[in-house]
DNA sequence: AGCAAACGTTAGTATACACTAACTTTTATT
DNA sequence: AATAAAAGTTAGTGTATACTAACGTTTGCT
């Protein structure tokens, strides 16, 4: 009725661990470096929280315990983000086609469930949804960081351009009022939109989509990427 | 980013305590009383944490806490319990009719998966499942156990019978060798089968299924349900 | 260079959930 | 009724995950 899992290695981090893995490796990605005080941000919890959970984490062989300020995953530790990302994405995937949520709808409660699939089930779903690169937000599959690489952030878009939105960045998916916001007036992948106007000393952009005019702050616009309709 | 819970009151169990109340709820259905030794066994845990864990049940209002030795679960622990084996039987339809996943290899999976539904999702799947009355394995869902009543255990069926399998009980499932070996021997929900043997000294009682004989243990027969084909 | 803001750590607590060991209390059986 | 088996509790630990408060360290900017 117990597994034999004793050797104390690296066994299936706990979900509080894998939380951290999943974040950690989005900012390695997107800012070449993991900084703790961001993790307690992103993560809700207090620095001081980070700092224990971290010497664990280097205990545990998760991440690199030489040096402090330099947070780097290891071999193992980067394995495992790839492995909860992959979870968390198929998840999405899950609830939006057969479940047929909405796709501002999945992340919290893609949250939950990613950390309770199995290998197993993984490969099943991988199957079932078409093995997708890319989450319903447009995010990449770790290993397919590629095909993201050409969309640009809404921010640098000048005026007038014709976009179509392709992705809403991971870190505004932990805002459930933004994610609200964006349902509610359309922004998804795949949506045609057209920027209007672009006022730097009120940090807003405002784009048409489907006739009507939306107005995002530049934080919020930071955060979606875009491709220019092809010639 | 967090939510205003902190009414103290009826929140959501934890995972632990969710186990705890589905254990119990299944004791108490069967066994007319919930006893902490048998909690302990079923749990896989020391007594001495039972003792503990229950304490904190009844200071959260899951269970009365009066009375030490009869341990009664309140309305609240009750709808608790019908909440959390819903979710576990509708997950497990979801692993069988989505994933296509044997059914024998669904109980540990959904065990995890369970914990991790929310409200909204469990809509979604009674709609998507078809609001189903018994789980894959028989078992009635929570309001529904008068669907099982007439079917009698395997162990009360006399020689030369003819039965149709309907229903693994709960305790069952938590021993994967032994449901790896009822899947092995297709034993299983809709199974049509005959008692060909009774052993009392023996404490077995063999069957013939598809044309092969198996040869089952008294305790496993105990906890098979089977009906009598219709006149 | 000097200092403030940003970052990180220590120390002391708290809670949930486990364990072992040593008892106590019930219940059952002779 | 005596005693053994079953059930339950207490006490003392340990780990993961959080918090606050107080401090120490870097860094960036003027």
């Amino acid at each position: 009725m117990s597994q034999p899992e004793k050797s104390k290695k690296a066994s299936r981090p706990t979900p509080t661990i894998e939380d951290y893995l999943m974040t950690m490796h989005v900012m390695e990605r997107d800012f070449g470096e993991i900084v703790a005080a961001r993790l307690a941000e992103l993560m809700g919890v207090a620095p001081a929280t980070v700092t224990m959970t971290l010497r664990r984490m280097g205990r545990d062989k998760w991440i690199t315990g030489q040096s402090r300020r330099e947070i780097h995953l290891t071999e193992t530790g980067r394995d495992a983000a790839h492995s909860v990302i992959r979870r968390h994405m198929l998840t999405e995937w899950l609830l939006v086609k057969i479940f047929k949520l909405p796709i501002f709808e999945t992340h919290d409660e893609a949250h939950h469930i990613e950390h309770a699939i199995s290998p197993k089930l993984e490969e099943r779903m991988i199957e079932i949804l078409d093995n997708p690169k890319l989450c319903p937000h447009g995010n990449p599959f770790p290993g397919h960081e590629d095909l993201t690489k050409d969309w640009v952030p809404l921010i640098e878009v000048p005026v007038s351009q014709e976009v179509i939105i392709r992705r809403i960045h991971e870190f505004v998916e932990d805002n459930q009022d933004l994610l609200g916001f964006l349902g509610k007036n359309k922004i998804a992948p795949g949506q045609k939109a057209q920027v209007v106007e672009i006022l730097p000393f009120n940090k807003t952009l405002t784009i048409e989509i489907e006739g009507s005019p939306v107005t995002l702050g530049s934080s919020t616009a930071e955060h979606i990427f875009v491709e220019f309709p092809s010639p």
